[in-house]
DNA sequence: CTAAATATTGATAATGAGTATCAATATTAT
DNA sequence: ATAATATTGATACTCATTATCAATATTTAG
């Protein structure tokens, strides 16, 4: 799931942002990349410890920042307080149905919405930067 | 900027629910209603001592969530981690345009947008609860 | 290949928003 | 008025995240 491509374009970012090469930053990456969507810090942290146990809490933090900073990753601030990571080096920009009941992510994006969305920041004078848009409701799963 | 209406509404409400009546709850309740919009319980709670010095913190935080359980305030979960409280009394639901450079927020509602959103809660089988929908920008004063 | 320069790490203390606890006090019903 | 009950403010606590710092690892220069 994870390419020697992706790799390579992470260890050239550190380079070229003059940052060092680390085991526990290639295990991160790779987890964060390579595995599930949507994790928690926390889920993550728990994620890489079964590959490379004694890492610490501050460095999954610190990672996920930089990966954040460069761009493989996008942060989403979820309702329950936490923050939810998933990889951006694959997919692009997109919207959530959240599951009220059990959690369930779907992933959407309606061109219709996101040009209605660019016209609503023109009409009140804005410059579009970026736009979070989540849509809450019961899946269909948990309407049985 | 606070009627006689909105405040009886109030009072009805606590008496409905079995609640007592209190004058720091009239207070927030006032402050909320009357004052500037999208506070965070922080600057409501300044916003409420001057008024009513002594009140504590936690009063702020029951009292907004029993405004918000009655309908008469809501939350919105900001980027900066904190919340945001603004009075539902008379506004009906809306979403936000908000300048990263100022903070200051604009109030939207897009029918089109609204509609697409119902659709795209249809063709996935959700039973459509809610949205949250922020746009992020640069606002035009920022700009100059 | 060393050694110096520099960045990263993990442990842990600190922060900040929000919640839980509890005895003192206020409101409501009788 | 009195008893029953809810609310309050102080404060301890939780939880996610950030800051600090000495020990360690990576990179660079010689
Ligand atoms: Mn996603
Ligand atoms: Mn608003
Ligand atoms: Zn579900
Ligand atoms: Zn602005």
């Amino acid at each position: 799931m994870l390419t020697e491509k992706e790799k390579r374009a992470f260890q050239d970012y550190l380079t070229q942002e003059g940052l060092k090469f680390s085991l526990q930053r290639m295990k991160i990456f790779e987890t964060v990349l390579a595995g599930l969507k949507h994790l928690t810090a926390n889920e993550i942290y728990k994620n890489v410890q079964k590959k490379y146990p004694g890492i610490g809490y501050a460095t999954i933090y610190r990672t996920l920042r930089l990966l954040c900073d460069a761009g493989f990753c996008t942060e989403l601030k979820c309702e329950d307080g936490a923050c939810r990571y998933e990889q951006a080096f694959v997919n692009a920009h997109h919207d959530h149905l959240i599951c009220t009941k059990c959690g369930r992510f779907v992933e959407v994006v309606d061109p219709q919405i996101e040009r209605l969305q660019i016209r609503l920041f023109k009409i009140n004078g804005f410059l579009p930067q970026r736009h979070r848009m989540e849509l809450y409701g019961v899946c269909k799963q948990c309407r049985k």
